[in-house]
RNA sequence: GUGGCCAUAGCUCAACGGCAGAGCACUAGACUGUGGCUCUAGGGGUUGCGGGUUCAAAUCCCGUUGGCCACCCCA
């Protein structure tokens, strides 16, 4: 490497990209709100042991894609690979059981992992995650999941259907898995070198193998929702029912499981067909067991994680993002005797909430004007060498012009802006 | 971690053993009283990096870094 480039697997969002991200962002900000969940932030460090327990040990996740590191105090710390085990571990720091239940908190953060890069995955990727602590209702599933589609489909993504799944607890996934490791086992010789390797670490994960000989096979596995217990089976038809109240279309998946050891009970996934092999935008689910895991009371809890980077481009194949709505209003040109009323001016006009904009390269008035075109500025105010006379404002689209003076000029200029529809920078 | 394809100007690409180019973008000028359109000119490159073969390498070979795609895994 001798050109300064990223870091592998990780880029660079310039603008007007970084717009589209905003305009995400804040549709997810804002629906968060709405639905009564507020910000965490939590440190982009945590303890390496928080990683390993709560996602668990034997994960990819954790045995070989975290970036971990020992600081010079010889403590093992580990940038965070996803978002929910810090949240679960603020819960208990800070003694949230004691808080109003149920506590529903959401995070934008940048989540970290030492993967090969391929299309529409990333080392730095970022993700909107919300959770809801303290609720073991089938109510609390559908009110965090609900976030996330309604941001989704708020977005423009109108066809998006969640698959649901639910892969039990810890009282009925026991039997469950003695039946499935029998059947599979029976069926070794039969499975990829993969999944065979999977029979033994993590068999679950087998169901969502891609391999065809092998997904024949698991179309005949026995499936958790056909083993649930009592209570985890009322719970999942509660869910359905509950979606099915809400009108959000739904699939039952028993193929999605979850690739980590804290979720219980829901499982669910949207997909989109824009992404290539690495399909999921948004994946959440049930964790019942996390916050006891991690040595908090037992704390039931719900959640999600969405890539913010697959769902931007599942917008743009939808032809769901707009153009950059950040544009100049009104462009200062001026002759270079008059560079400090120009200054003033300009910040004057920001003043009132235009959007404006002052030559910074020491050009002719000619090649400003030029400037002001190409920066689409609807009208140029134009001082003149002789600061008695008054300036002239010129309607960039009409090529109109009225002379004004001084004192009225930021009044004109909005007066102006105002009869086009036009004023002022977007908010957000 | 495994495999395949790829890397030339800021961007999209051409040149495929024989003088490194085009379009767009950028800068300046001309023409418009003062921008858009048009025209002219200019700046830009150790062809990702390192090595090898050859009289001669962007071009062929090896390595390396990065990208894309698939697997693994996941958002």
């Amino acid at each position: 490497m001798s050109k300064v480039q990223a870091p592998r697997g990780m880029r660079d969002i310039l603008p007007p990209q970084t717009r589209q991200w905003q305009r995400v962002i804040a549709r997810a900000r804002e629906w968060a709100h709405r639905c009564g969940f507020r910000e965490i932030r939590t440190p982009i460090l945590e303890h390496t042991e928080v990683f390993a327990r709560a996602v668990g040990k034997g994960t990819d996740i954790v045995d070989k894609e975290m970036y971990t590191f020992e600081d010079r105090g010889g403590r093992s710390l580990s940038l965070r690979p996803e978002g929910t085990a810090g949240v679960a571990r603020a819960f208990i720091d800070h003694g949230m059981h004691t808080w109003p239940q149920p506590v529903k908190l959401y995070y934008v953060a940048d989540m970290f992992r030492y993967d090969r890069p391929q299309a529409g995955r990333y080392r730095q990727h970022t993700q909107f995650g919300a959770e809801i602590f303290g609720s073991a209702q089938a109510a609390a599933d559908v009110e965090v999941l609900t976030l996330a589609i309604r941001v989704i489909q708020s977005l423009g993504l109108r066809d998006v259907v969640v698959r649901l799944n639910s892969v039990g607890c810890p009282k009925c996934r026991p039997a469950y898995l003695q039946r499935f490791r029998a059947y599979f086992t029976q069926h070794e010789s039969a499975l990829d070198e993969d999944s065979r390797r999977r029979l033994h670490t993590n068999p679950l994960r087998i169901l969502d193998s891609k391999v065809p000989s092998t997904r024949a096979l698991s179309a005949d596995a026995p499936k958790t929702i056909d083993a649930l217990c009592d209570e985890c089976r009322a719970h999942f038809e509660d869910l359905q029912r509950h979606f099915a109240a809400l009108a959000i279309p739904t699939a039952i998946d028993p193929f999605i499981v979850r690739g980590l050891d804290y979720y219980t009970r829901t499982a669910a996934e949207i997909l989109s067909g824009a992404l290539g092999a690495q399909n999921a935008m948004f994946g959440g689910g049930r964790y019942d067991g996390l916050v006891s895991l991690l040595g908090g009371p037992p704390t039931p809890g719900v959640g999600f994680g969405m890539g913010i980077d697959r769902l931007l481009v599942a917008l743009d194949e939808n032809g769901s993002l707009p153009a950059d709505d950040l544009r100049v209003d009104a462009y200062v040109a001026a002759a270079a005797s008059r560079a400090n009323d120009a200054l003033a001016l300009v910040d004057a006009l920001r003043a009132e909430g235009v959007a404006a904009e002052v030559d910074l390269m020491g050009r002719t008035l000619s090649a400003q004007l030029k400037a002001a075109g190409r920066a689409g500025a609807a009208v140029a105010v134009l001082l003149e060498d002789d600061a008695t006379t008054p300036l002239v404002v010129r309607d960039l689209l009409s090529g109109e012009q009225t002379a004004v003076p001084a004192a009225t000029v930021v009044a004109h200029v909005a007066a102006a802006l105002a009869v086009r529809g036009r004023r002022g920078a977007a908010e957000t």
